[in-house]
DNA sequence: CCGTCCCCTACTAAAATTGTAGACTTATAC
DNA sequence: GTATAAGTCTACAATTTTAGTAGGGGACGG
């Protein structure tokens, strides 16, 4: 697993919303300025996060966005997989996004791999945003 | 950290000189046949450890590679990092790659990566090649 | 009906990744 | 001492990924 800056961005993003929950939506422009992230860039994030339920948003003056669940129930694992895509150190030992590697046949390696995946797997899946605000 | 193919090339040509260790030299192309690499890819792959001092080589007829260092003296952070920089999940929480990321303010998200980062860093210092033939 | 804000797609520039190509050097066998 | 079998080194190219930018459209509030 490695972060690219469009998940450093969505987290930052779902912190500042979930630290804000009360002031109801909250516009990307809001944001952006807040996190310094770049705002058409950002645009894009949100509208992934929306797709997938982590938010919701309305259109229109006084619009924006907010979480669209919980805070403790959105998961670091969710948010970096659904930018990042796998966990794991390599594909051919992610249950997710599985997909041949040349290591695939090294099972002495497999097995160090996935113990890397498990950790971080777990690691991630239990500490969802409420944990951090 | 995520592996790239290079990475994943690197591993298994070291493990395949480790366990031929009593044969002396070993061509790059009798390496590539036998772990189903690129040979030429495989060529630049074995100069970067070697300029690394993972192995040695010799010129001319039977020349070739052969491990520069004991199995046990080779962990798999070291060729990692060779290869694929960071072992970390994000540089702004790397050791030996520090560089800004966007996160970087928020502590706790640090504290979850640079735990993160520990643990493979320490599962991948402690294991050697030795450790996996 | 006007401004504000989200929605959506397309595009682009830069960087990283995954190789290939070829000329050069060195050691050994004969 | 020459042919040959290797490693050495650099440059290049194709593809994919990353990190944005641009801009039109649609909805909602006032």
């Amino acid at each position: 697993m490695k972060l690219t800056s469009r998940s450093e961005y969505a987290l930052l993003a779902l912190l500042y919303l979930a630290r804000h929950e009360a002031q109801g939506l909250v516009s990307v422009d809001t944001i952006a300025k807040a996190q310094a992230i770049p705002p058409k860039f950002l645009e894009q994030i949100l509208l992934t996060l929306k797709r997938a339920r982590y938010l919701k948003s309305s259109k229109g003056q006084h619009g924006g966005y907010a979480l669209g669940k919980p805070a403790d129930k959105i998961s670091l694992a969710e948010v970096v997989r659904l930018f990042d895509g796998a966990l794991a150190p390599t594909e051919s030992v992610s249950v997710y996004f599985f997909e041949h590697t040349p290591i695939e046949k090294e099972k002495n390696l497999i097995r160090v791999f996935k113990d890397i995946r498990d950790y971080v797997s777990r690691k991630l899946e239990n500490i969802s945003l409420a944990d951090l605000v």
